[in-house]
RNA sequence: GCGGGCGUGGCGGAACUGGUAGACGCGCCGGACUCAAAAUCCGGUUCCGCAAGGAGUGUCGGUUCGAUUCCGACCGCCCGCACCA
């Protein structure tokens, strides 16, 4: 055996095949241990997995392997996120049903995965398209809906008239249709929500205890919430239309209420429709508001457009106090009332209108130490400095801060009751009504004279149909001729089914909990939700850090208020890892080339490149995220064919900290792949030298076998910290540092074999199990080697002994005035005295001391001396 | 504009609470083995300098016996949000 190459393609089939025959992954919920829920977002059945998926499973691999080796119960599933366009597209291209496309893609990438040798639970694999699955989601939706946490309400969507659907925001790219290009129209419809801003609050609060998430995750759902304090009340309307006679704003400033110079509200606030109705004028400018209203460009000159309605807006506090009513361009609907009041003083926007149509500036407030009115900058201080305030409601030349102006006036707004403290969200009421076939269908039923009729539980799954077809735009549960006509379960007359079916967002916003219990009748089984729940590791990309992740939070508060689960936050702990990059390559037309048919060449310390085939040469261009548009993509599957899926998880998880981008390079892979024929042939010469000396009887590690002991030693407790702190490319650093003492070792044994082939059996025994998360395939096949008992996959993390951790001598730097100028050796706990003795007689320092004294010694106990001179 | 993060060799990156800057990997250089190549092994590799020595973690300044680490200003890059009243 020793001599031969590791060869991958052999062992890594075998090993799969043991792992699934024993069933070594597959959780008990009897298993009395610790329970560890490992979980990595699951992937849209796309077809082929990327090298996207390889670094974030293998990071979840990692995890989930040593803390089995921890002797937790793990749990680490996985599933097919199957609901979505892209299968639609398929049929509508191909012809293809979305189902059987479906279906063949997972089929795919799932011998893709398994080749990745992952320590998964495939017994519990389900996708979210099959009514096993989203029946369960229509029973949660028909609890939310008795629960009051949904609501049916009209509402703006983006509408593509070719496609005939509802677009998301980001499937409007300069204010046309991803798809058709069509230009996008805004439509009122009735839709179904979810209603999340009902717990705005308590999502806001939940981020302060996940301390195990990235900060940077916390903010942006922080923001996104977008919560703010102020003040609400009414303007009475002089002049305004029927119904108009109050009109209800909100602001954050009630301190510069003093200082308002107009009142304004969005082109689509009603009162603008209202006037609108008997005024052209009226209507030409909100028509001008729409169509520059969306532009980048309108956005970015940010010019302040109004119109004067006439209407005068009388102040709260001040009845003789009258406002110019404006409609304005840069006031929106969808925030507080639609309506505000402009104090160009203190905000930049109200400044810019104000200086275009000529209103007044007053100063509320001005710097302690200036009294120079705002000119074309609007005096903006943090909220938290001291200012004086010289128009307000309180005492003249007042000094304090916006913040405690703020207080004072609210509250006597409120005392007045000229108006009210209010607390407002930016997070709107999640909208999941798509008008799409390929998702969970909506079970309801809409009867002319019973409304809405939520479908019986006793009636789900509402299945989609197999017959559908895709030759006309538009939704094609809605063309089907039967499917919708169904009787009303309360009347029993005819009625028709909904055919807006839900966000996909929806089926990915539970799977979490479905993991725990997947084959369950009901949606969850409480107990073992509870039991399992939340998930102790969640790693996925940046990319959900809002969307998917609130409304997983938000869910999981809605399943609590049903009775499904009994928990508040579903990821304890969160990570988010980088992209995987590649550089870029381009012919002389300018055109992509992919990295398979381009060779590198290195001179000296110049780089090249040429085509594989036609040897035209290939300029190097940018690293960029691998995309199928820049054809700087590497294909798993070749990567693995070639070096095997250890070497391509090692790399993967090398190198660059997880948390960052990490760059695909040839010699990446081969350097990953070198180690790993490294590591069998360290293996094989030790076996060779442990058979050998079987029979010499073993004495205390002498010096160098005690220096390989501690290595391996401080190597297991170091990699286990490494490990729990997601920090692989260190623990990966320290398994190179381990093998390298070790393949040094290996060839000092034979010479004193019985004080060291103890040091040498234990370390590589261990070096393999260190091995085993990351190149888990390897790390069998040597563990077999060696004679290890059953899996390594089972084995049980080494312990490392404290005792071995330290050292009982230390290197002291020595410093002269901070400068590293020589070190001495010392016994550990060696005191100040003597080291000071020492010191002074080291060569460097007596040369620099040039005969005179030191003016100051310092020793830091067992760290480092600096000598001051 | 607001918020978050980051600047360390040729490259990716280490450095725990201030204590030997450059671990580990890649690349490169030299050597061994070989008819030759691949593979492998050994040595070197922050910069300047033959050397002694000096400089050095984006720039400038501060605190300290000692700063990649703490503080202040500036420069550059990345990410998120954005007319949010």
């Amino acid at each position: 055996m020793s001599g031969e190459r590791y060869n991958p393609r052999e062992m890594e089939p075998r090993w799969q095949k043991v792992w699934s025959d024993q069933k070594t992954f597959e959780v008990s919920e009897d298993d009395p241990r610790e329970r560890y829920y490992v979980l990595e977002m699951f992937p849209y059945p796309s077809g082929r997995i990327h090298m996207g998926h390889v670094r974030n499973y293998a990071m979840g691999d990692v995890v989930a392997r040593y803390h089995r080796a921890r002797g937790k119960n793990v749990l680490h599933p996985m599933g097919w996120d199957a609901f979505g366009l892209p299968a639609e597209n398929a049929a509508i291209e191909r012809g293809l049903n979305p189902g059987v496309w479906t279906r063949q893609n997972i089929e795919a990438m799932k011998v893709q995965l398994k080749s990745m040798g992952l320590s998964l639970d495939w017994s519990r694999e389900f996708a979210t398209c099959e009514p096993e699955y989203y029946q369960h989601q229509q029973a949660l939706f028909l609890d939310m809906l008795e629960a009051g946490l949904v609501t049916r309400k009209q509402s703006k969507v983006n509408w593509d008239p070719v496609d005939m659907t509802v677009l998301a925001n980001e499937q409007v790219i300069d204010g046309r249709g991803w798809r058709s290009g069509a230009i996008v129209e805004q439509r009122e419809l009735t839709q179904w929500f979810f209603k999340i801003s009902d717990f705005a609050e308590d999502l806001l609060n939940g981020l302060d205890g996940l301390n195990e998430w990235p900060e940077k995750v916390r903010v942006m759902q922080r923001n996104w919430i977008g919560k703010s304090e102020g003040l609400s009340f009414s303007f009475a309307l002089k002049g305004a239309p029927e119904g108009f006679a109050d009109l209800p704003v909100y602001t954050t400033r009630p301190d510069t209420m003093r200082g308002p110079s107009f009142a304004a509200v969005a082109a689509d606030h009603p009162l603008a429709r209202a006037l609108a109705e008997n005024s052209a004028e009226v209507a030409a400018f909100i028509a001008k508001c729409h169509q520059a209203g969306t532009s980048q460009e309108a956005l970015d000159t940010g010019e302040k457009l109004g119109f004067d309605t006439g209407i005068k807006a009388v102040h709260p506090a001040d009845p003789s106090w009258e406002l110019p009513l404006y409609i304005a361009n840069f006031v929106l609907m969808d925030y507080g009332t639609g309506a505000i009041i402009g104090c160009p003083a203190h905000d930049q926007r109200d400044l810019d209108f104000a200086r275009k149509y000529d209103l007044p500036v007053i100063d509320v407030f001005k710097p302690i130490d200036s009294d120079t009115p705002v000119d074309d900058v609007a005096f903006v201080p943090p909220k938290t400095q001291k200012v004086r305030y010289v128009q307000w409601f309180g005492p003249a030349d007042a000094e304090m801060t916006c913040a405690e102006a703020m207080a004072d006036t609210l509250a006597l707004f409120e005392k007045e009751g000229w108006g009210r403290a209010e607390t407002q969200y930016r997070l709107r009421d999640w909208g999941i009504s798509r008008q799409r076939f390929w998702g969970a269908p909506i079970p309801i039923i809409h009867c002319d004279a019973c409304g809405t009729v939520p479908v019986p539980k006793s009636d789900l799954p509402v299945r989609l149909p197999e017959d559908a077809t895709f030759d006309k735009p538009g939704n094609a549960l809605d063309h089907h001729p039967t499917w919708k006509n169904v009787t009303c379960p309360k009347c029993g007359a005819a009625a028709r089914r909904e055919t807006d079916t839900m966000d996909t967002f929806v089926d990915s916003s539970w799977y979490f909990a479905r993991f725990t219990s997947p084959h369950a009748e009901t949606p969850t089984v409480p107990e073992q939700a509870n039991a399992w729940l939340p998930v102790d590791q969640y790693i996925g990309g940046i990319e959900h850090a809002i969307l998917h992740l609130l409304y997983s939070r938000f869910f999981t508060r809605a399943m609590k208020a049903t009775g499904h689960l009994n928990l508040d936050e579903p990821f304890k702990g969160m990570f988010t890892q980088g992209m995987v990059t590649h550089e870029t390559y381009r012919d002389s037309k300018g055109a992509w080339v992919s990295p398979a048919d381009v060779v590198v060449e290195t001179t000296g310390e110049e780089r090249s490149a040429r085509h594989l085939e036609t040897d035209a040469p290939v300029t190097i261009g940018s690293i960029e995220k691998m995309s199928k548009s820049k054809r700087n993509v590497v294909d798993p599957d070749e990567i693995v064919a070639t070096y095997g899926a250890d070497t391509a998880r090692w790399f993967m998880l090398s190198d660059s900290p997880p948390e960052r981008d990490v760059q695909w390079t040839a010699a990446g892979v081969e350097g990953a792949s070198r180690f790993q024929q490294r590591i069998w042939r360290l293996v094989s010469e030790s076996i060779a030298i442990l058979e050998q000396t079987r029979s010499v009887s073993a004495v205390d590690d002498d010096e160098e076998a005690l220096a390989a002991r501690k290595a391996i030693h401080r190597a297991v407790a170091g990699i286990a910290d490494d490990i729990e702190g997601l920090r692989f490319n260190r623990a990966v650093a320290q398994i190179y540092e381990a093998s390298n003492v070790f393949v040094r070792y290996v060839g000092l044994v034979s010479a004193a074999p019985a004080a060291r082939r103890s040091a040498l059996e234990q370390g590589i025994g261990w070096l393999v199990q260190l091995l085993g998360p990351m190149m888990p395939h390897l790390a069998e096949t040597c563990w077999e080697a060696i004679g290890g008992e059953g899996l390594v996959a089972d084995a049980a993390w080494p312990q490392a002994d404290p005792a071995l951790l330290v050292d009982d001598s230390v290197t002291l730097p020595v410093q002269v005035n901070g400068k590293r100028r020589g070190e001495i050796e010392v016994a550990k706990g060696t005191p100040s005295s003597e080291i000071e003795q020492l010191v002074l007689s080291l060569d460097p320092v007596v040369r620099m001391l040039d005969g005179k004294a030191p003016r100051k010694v310092i020793v830091v106990p067992d760290r480092i001396v600096n000598v001051v001179i």
